[in-house]
DNA sequence: CAGAATCCAATGTGATACTG
DNA sequence: CAGTATCACATTGGATTCTG
């Protein structure tokens, strides 16, 4: 998705903007690398500690964020399987981006309350 | 985990990264942020450093943004209608958030981006 | 345990035409 | 100039079932 439509080579500083917004935008991929940013985490664990998101949009949007280059899938050979996600060295250069988004999201939660439906 | 992690908070703070997700996220949300940031613009100059967006996809995002508190509508009573956006206050506490995802975006683009094929 | 496959609903986005 | 309205298509997301 983010590779495949490329736009032009030159890089307009929006272009940069939009980028980043496809590497961690969308419902559940913010909240993903927030918990990876603590170590790596098997796939039922991320399960458990983001209840509400199904199966499959975890398995896809682990798959985005591995095809950004931002996490990595390791593979234990054992039984039952078992398979580790963690943050690759560029997705721990994300880590200030998330923290500062948490703490804007705080302090949006706390200034405008409990009624903003957005 | 993260290190600006608040325990006091009685809001998770995933759902504190979800917000700030849901009020720069989108296709467009980012970039028209972004160009707010310069200044008051006003609807066709919005257009106009933004080649790509549709009419109705700026009308629907500038909703958004509205709606969400960060950005300001105001309407000259002229003639022809004339119609500013701006950042409020709370929308220019966003700006190192969109500085920063400008830094990492190039940043990705300048070391991952452009020989990357799938 | 960690998924893949399928189906379908909901939402997002674009093109086009029209308006005060 | 700054929008609305409408339709069509694309993308996203959830529920369920199945598998090595």
């Amino acid at each position: 998705m983010l590779q495949s439509e490329r736009k032009e080579s030159r890089h307009w500083p929006e272009a940069a903007v939009e980028t980043t917004v496809q590497v961690v935008g969308g419902k559940w991929k913010g909240i993903i690398l927030y918990h990876l940013a603590a170590g790596e985490l098997r796939f039922n664990q991320i399960r458990r500690v983001i209840p509400g998101i199904t199966q499959r949009m975890l398995t896809l949007q682990l798959r985005e964020l591995e095809r950004s280059g931002v996490v990595h899938r390791r593979v234990y050979s054992e039984m039952p399987t078992r398979v580790g996600y963690s943050l690759t060295e560029l997705g721990r250069t994300l880590i200030p981006l998330i923290s500062m988004m948490q703490e804007w999201g705080e302090h949006y939660l706390a200034s405008f309350g409990e009624g903003v439906s957005d």
